[in-house]
DNA sequence: AATAAAGCAGAACATCCTGTTCTATATTGA
DNA sequence: TCAATATAGAACAGGATGTTCTGCTTTATT
């Protein structure tokens, strides 16, 4: 890719990533995200359709990186122990975002999040997918097996903005504990 | 209240339901809901200062209806059985939605429900701790009340946003069966 | 029934944001 | 070097917002 393009999209997810941390996406305007990133009005319009392709841009950017992390923790030797626990995966994440990598919680607190969540969600479940095989198996306790994943997706995102909500007062491993002890009838037998 | 007013109220409030179920709120403009609801535009801004002031409005009045008929549910007898029990609450409430009462569904299952799950969540709140005043106690099993609350609320919410994308297949007491198998580690004990 | 108060309609308006188009300049990769 | 491409900057039309003004209709009260 030529390097203005490169740096000309870093520059504006630079810039709408700051701006979303201090005002809401609705009220954020093209013309406030192009005088962030100092690049000019056509130039913007040559990346992206419209604001809204700027943000889903963004959102795969992001969560492809913690996720594809998440999913190499797995197979590569690491700090982080019992690879193959239920919940490392998840412990992983929440390591991964008390870091705050690429800013991400500020996106995930900001008042509208729900296209993020949204994001979230939907790699979350590619994750658990790929790392708990077992819960697309046929089911012995009479619970589809989408209803599972999307329960346990949802769950870990709420737990993550309960966190943020609470002044991140909890250690990565405390969240680990809360989230496996309200998902254990999912992982039992 | 001046019937005038009241006749306004509700034209808007059904106009904008209606486009709602039809398109994205981000897309529905002013002009479009004073259209539909056959009002002029001065009128609309003596109700409402603002599109996103109407939503607000709007669920209010949807969720605080349905809270008020499941709490009211388990002090008047009726035709749900088991006041008492943990989840019967909850199953009137799926039962209530079973019956999208004011085309609540339309509303939470539309593209840009972020708001509406945001006040759902918290009117489920305020429900839960008058009807499970237990959950507030000190803990025994170190999870933070508001944690187990949060965690009650928004299950509830997936739960039913699960079965809207999945066109509705259940019956409201196989709903009911689901949420409570998912979150058997905060009742119990 | 008469009347004052309040709600409503409709038009006009300034303002802002959007997305496009044009021209000219600067940078890149071959 | 040079052709291709990215960028800057200005200008533009279209559309949405929220306000203001004027005149009309309905309501609640006496």
């Amino acid at each position: 890719m030529d390097r203005r393009q490169q740096k000309t999209r870093d520059a504006v997810f630079a810039a709408f990533s700051r701006l979303l941390s201090q005002k809401s996406y609705h009220k954020i305007t093209v013309q406030e995200i192009i005088d962030a990133a100092n690049i000019g009005r056509t130039t913007f319009y040559a990346h992206f359709e419209t604001k809204e392709d700027l943000l889903r841009a963004l959102c795969e950017a992001l969560f492809q990186h913690i996720i594809d992390s998440a999913m190499d923790a797995a197979h590569t030797h690491g700090r982080y122990s019992d690879k193959n626990a239920p919940g490392s995966a998840f412990l992983h994440l929440f390591q991964h975002l008390a870091e705050n990598d690429g800013n991400i919680l500020e996106l995930l607190s900001c008042e509208s999040n729900g296209l993020f969540l949204r994001y979230f969600k939907e790699s979350l479940n590619g994750l658990i997918r790929v790392r708990h095989p077992g819960l697309m198996q046929v089911e012995q306790d009479a619970l589809p097996a989408d209803f599972k994943i999307n329960f346990v997706s949802s769950t870990f995102v709420e737990t993550v903005l309960w966190w943020l909500k609470n002044q991140r007062q909890q250690t990565p491993e405390e969240l680990a504990g809360y989230f496996m002890a309200v998902t254990a009838p999912i992982w039992e037998k």
